[in-house]
DNA sequence: GCAACTCGATACAGTTATGTATCGAGTTGC
DNA sequence: GCAACTCGATACATAACTGTATCGAGTTGC
């Protein structure tokens, strides 16, 4: 006799099914009748899991938060070396796990929902902060490694490196073929010409 | 007696509130209702201008893009040596006319609204091209001019920074303080130093 | 094995949007 | 100065989405 889905089981499922809307359709044109159905499931499910679309939005950023995280975790303990951890940082980009890395228009879309949020935008923006730390300490420690000097100013590095990430991202969008999918581990490499 | 305001003039109002409103709230959760009120209109007048929000939001990018081209062409005709060019972009950058050059929120969203429209992506890549040409030229230009050598690879380049340009708008959105107004400006100048 | 519980389905009420049809005040041409 | 026209206001029909209340099949505890 089949079991019952568990509660986790339909929330993951939800959270695909949403990922994959959203990207098709935008967050705002996308109903819960449409992500319900696209997971299996009806509006009940939907409103017995979330209690709105906002919570599911929020939800679903937090776990891939969580996930990136832990990723991210697991390269550093595994590549203790820093030119290791950009390599496994590149071969990993492409076959990333959550719903959210997968969808670059969802991501971006979040981006904005976010930030006209008032009252998450400053999580977000504490998170930003981090990454920029993380990488300027990247920045620095693969330069001294590599190119065997120091980079003058490493925040303002970090702070173009996360720039050209998104931006890339961004004009991928638009045009695919433009700026192909490695533009930002390339523009590592040309910072780090930028040493004295 | 008071002169009847021309259908220009209505558009032209339309425009103004639709960006204020459009910046503020989303373009999805934004009502024809809500346009018009902020426009000191109804309905009615909106549907005698525009025959529906996304006729509207096209017109609005066509007045964005048209604009622009012509500050531009203003700017390349007044300053012909491109290091002035690069100054008289900066000083102008804050001051523009259009509704759309001061939302800088809604500048994002419209990129992904036509990034999600199959029909208006490939004009806008087109354009993004056109762009990342006219770049590559400046900076050839002033890299000449100013450092006195040759731009390694001026397409690579220009790609960068028109990335960067939209990285740090974007970033900016969450955490205006991160990156300064300037950083653009600043990542022309230190893309300088990638000279050979 | 039965009682309590969980969770998805269904039905309903209420809200809000869109687009169209019609009206009327103000404007322009001759 | 009057007829034709323009354009914004108003009213109406329609469609879609949200959230809640209720139901029932399946599951679990004891």
């Amino acid at each position: 006799m089949r079991t019952r889905p568990t509660r986790d089981d339909t929330r993951e499922k939800l959270f695909e099914a949403a990922a994959q809307v959203f990207e098709e359709r935008g967050i705002g044109a996308a109903s819960i009748e449409m992500i319900a159905a696209a997971a299996g499931f009806t509006r009940g499910a939907f409103y017995s899991n979330f209690e709105s679309k906002d919570d599911l939005i929020v939800a679903m950023l937090e776990d891939h938060v969580e996930r990136s995280l832990q990723h991210h975790r697991r390269l550093l303990e595994r590549h203790l070396n820093p030119t290791d951890f950009v390599a496994a940082l590149r071969a990993t980009e492409r076959s990333r796990q959550d719903p959210l890395g997968r969808a670059p228009l969802l991501h971006m879309e979040l981006i904005l929902f976010v930030a006209r949020s008032e009252k998450r935008r400053p999580e977000l923006a504490q998170r930003l902060r981090a990454r920029r730390k993380l990488v300027a300490d990247i920045v620095t420690a693969t330069t001294r490694e590599t190119a065997g000097g120091e980079v003058r100013n490493p925040a303002w590095a970090s702070s173009m490196l996360l720039a050209l990430e998104d931006g890339f991202r961004l004009h991928r969008l638009i045009d695919p073929d433009s700026t192909p999918a490695d533009s930002f581990f390339r523009a590592v490499g040309e910072l780090q010409k930028l040493v004295e």
